[in-house]
DNA sequence: CGATTTTTTGAATCATATCAACGTACGTGG
DNA sequence: CCACGTACGTTGATATGATTCAAAAAATCG
């Protein structure tokens, strides 16, 4: 709990009540290598964020192609978004790729925690702002940069996300097939 | 000013009081066509309502190529909202396409309204949310679908902007040449 | 150790970019 | 209100980046 707590105070300052506060609604939850966390069709009804561990939030298309939209390790957030928001079902899955442990929030809780803490706001509207502003700049990329470049680019962002994963899977986040990455790899040396 | 408020109330629902708070807040400007709302490297200090007109954002890269990361219409925000968040140089430009009129808040405006109409936080959030949870569709499409899809996906989801703006734009929004939108027009009849 | 998962290879093919040239539309000054 | 110049759109030939498929090699797991 106490990396949340840390993480918190990164963006807003916290009283001890409130951390106190923060600390009691959050529920701790563990999950085995390539457990499910979200499948695509429920209703997510947590916002989680990772004490240990390394998940995937993917999607598969028509086609039957998966797609990985986000990796996530300790400190970081994974949600399906939309499905929390919104209330209808989610777009994509959530899997464990590593033995893990979440501290998640469930969608009412959270708006009750908005109430009694509401410098919880602001720390989710600076958190998805960030996203939002990473996001953007991958889009950019996906569009504009040879897979080549992308690939570069990711492995100087996420050396420490690459090497917890296996490497299609690094392929499916940068929209390639394995192959490819492969074949660029090797010419890379 | 209308259609601010009325914005902002199909979110939270706003007290009389509170929206004459946030009219009060923000202010008008009018853009003459093509002109610069924010250049590349300044820093955006506005978050931007658009009343009316039609605007786009978008950066250029090492190799000067333009790419277009949003346009906006009557109804939508337009911001570098990296630079409005970190106070960094923004990393791209925005443009007014159309002679065009926006309501704009400076930053510190917005922190005191925050304050004052701490609902306006939650619209925020909520706003930020969707826009993220579109952006990741976005992404997901231009790594996963032909340029084919993406033009015809675009077409049903913006009809109204295509008919707005150069096609080159379009293109360049979907992360295409013109030349090679010109082509698909031309197979799809 | 055997079974499964992951990575590598190479050939054929496809999607998209590039370049250069030409055609068209459009707005702006006279 | 017209004519001209610039901006925009189209065409086709060629080049490149990336996919597909099938198969083999390597790594990992129980």
């Amino acid at each position: 709990m106490q990396l949340l707590i840390q993480h918190i105070q990164e963006q807003v300052s916290l009283s001890d009540e409130e951390s106190h506060l923060i600390s009691q609604t959050f529920t701790s939850k563990v999950l085995d290598k390539k457990e499910m966390l979200l499948f695509k069709g429920d209703v997510s009804n947590h916002m989680r964020f990772i004490e240990k561990g390394c998940l995937r939030a993917y999607n598969i298309d028509d086609a039957g192609n998966e797609h990985i939209l986000q990796f996530g390790i300790e400190g970081w957030w994974v949600n399906d978004l939309f499905s929390c928001i919104t209330q209808q079902p989610a777009q994509g899955f959530i899997q464990a790729l590593e033995p893990s442990r979440i501290l998640q929030i469930h969608r009412e809780s959270l708006d009750e925690l908005f109430k009694t803490v509401p410098v919880m706001e602001r720390f989710f509207r600076l958190k998805i702002q960030s996203a939002y502003v990473a996001l953007q700049e991958r889009t950019i990329h996906s569009m504009s940069k040879t897979a080549e470049q992308r690939y570069l680019d990711f492995r100087n962002k996420y050396r420490n996300i690459e090497q917890r994963v296996p490497q299609y899977m690094v392929a499916s986040y940068l929209g390639i097939t394995p192959e490819h990455l492969s074949s660029l790899r090797k010419k890379l040396l």
